[in-house]
DNA sequence: CTCATTTGACCTGA
DNA sequence: TCAGGTCAAATGAG
């Protein structure tokens, strides 16, 4: 069996397989011939993505199994119910929390995040930022984070993250399928994201602005027809099947994981993954 | 005009 | 009383 690294080290690049032909197809629309299946090769990245968070935020069992020195999780219990005006959540009691150390802010998780709050923390010299779901209201989500500098040289941002997400997922699938639309400078989209409407670094807060503007994205999509490319949903399944086939005849390959990944990750996993039955289908003939 | 961000005020657990 | 989390009015961008 496989340790947890290994593992997510195999979701990732079976998600980076299929993000190439995701590439390679938005790069040749037309080199396939047949139709495509985009949106499904979409959908596989993300559950890719999404399965290799839920195995890493996973609290390893042995110190062997801790892939890296700048993620971790707490080892402490659940949050309590929503939020209050007043902090609720001690975040080294919480097993629900779980926190992400990086030498860079996270631009984006998977999820749209909406500041409302920053503060001076008397233990650092950096402002902590608050943010909640954008979804809050919406979808009555209660998932927050906190992002803050913990280290300047090298640079190490935490955001420490509260609450599950009960937002639908799919306007999080499109902010990702819109940070994919270029295929010739991914580090464009990844910029767009990064620094949103501006880019004053003068304030540690407006560096570290990953969050996005939903109806801002939303438009972008909409604007690009970027959706109807990528509902082209068919009832061919060759092209992911081509892609695990590329994937499993490599020598290192041997993603998709088993299901038990352990039901710790569980939780995560639903946060991420979608609800249309025939996407998990489709998925499973290679996934579980 | 709408909406996201900023920021000072307020609230509350420790 | 203090520190940290949240609220909400003010502000600015698009």
């Amino acid at each position: 069996m496989n340790s947890p690294h290994e593992k997510a080290v195999q979701a990732i690049r079976y998600g980076h397989s299929c993000a190439m032909r995701l590439k390679r197809r938005l790069n040749h629309p037309m080199a396939d011939g047949g139709p495509l299946s985009s949106y499904d090769l979409a959908k596989s990245i993300v559950e890719s993505f999404s399965n290799a968070i839920s195995i890493l935020s996973a609290k390893p069992e042995t110190e062997d199994d801790q892939f890296s020195d700048l993620s971790s999780r707490d080892s402490s219990p659940p949050p309590q119910g929503s939020p209050s005006k007043k902090r609720k959540i001690d975040s080294t009691n919480s097993s629900e929390n779980w926190r992400d150390d990086s030498p860079d802010p996270i631009y984006y998780d998977g999820y749209l995040w909406r500041k409302y709050g920053q503060k001076s923390i008397k233990k650092s010299n950096h402002q902590r930022s608050y943010y909640r779901c954008s979804y809050n209201k919406d979808h009555n989500c209660g998932a927050r984070k906190h992002e803050q500098k913990i280290k300047d040289n090298p640079p190490v941002y935490r955001t420490t993250y509260f609450g599950h997400h009960t937002c639908k997922t799919e306007h999080n699938l499109d902010a990702i399928l819109f940070a994919g639309q270029d295929p010739v400078d991914d580090l464009k989209s990844t910029q767009m994201i990064r620094f949103g409407k501006d880019q004053d670094h003068e304030k540690e807060t407006r560096s570290n602005g990953f969050s996005l503007s939903v109806k801002h994205e939303e438009d972008i999509i909409r604007e690009q027809g970027m959706m109807d490319q990528y509902r082209e949903i068919t009832s061919n399944d060759q092209d992911c099947q081509d892609v695990i086939e590329e994937y499993l005849s490599s020598p290192s390959g041997s993603y998709p994981p088993s299901s038990s990944s352990g039901s710790e990750s569980a939780d995560f996993n639903s946060d991420l993954l979608f609800d249309n039955p025939d996407s998990w289908d489709r998925y499973d003939q290679f996934y579980f």
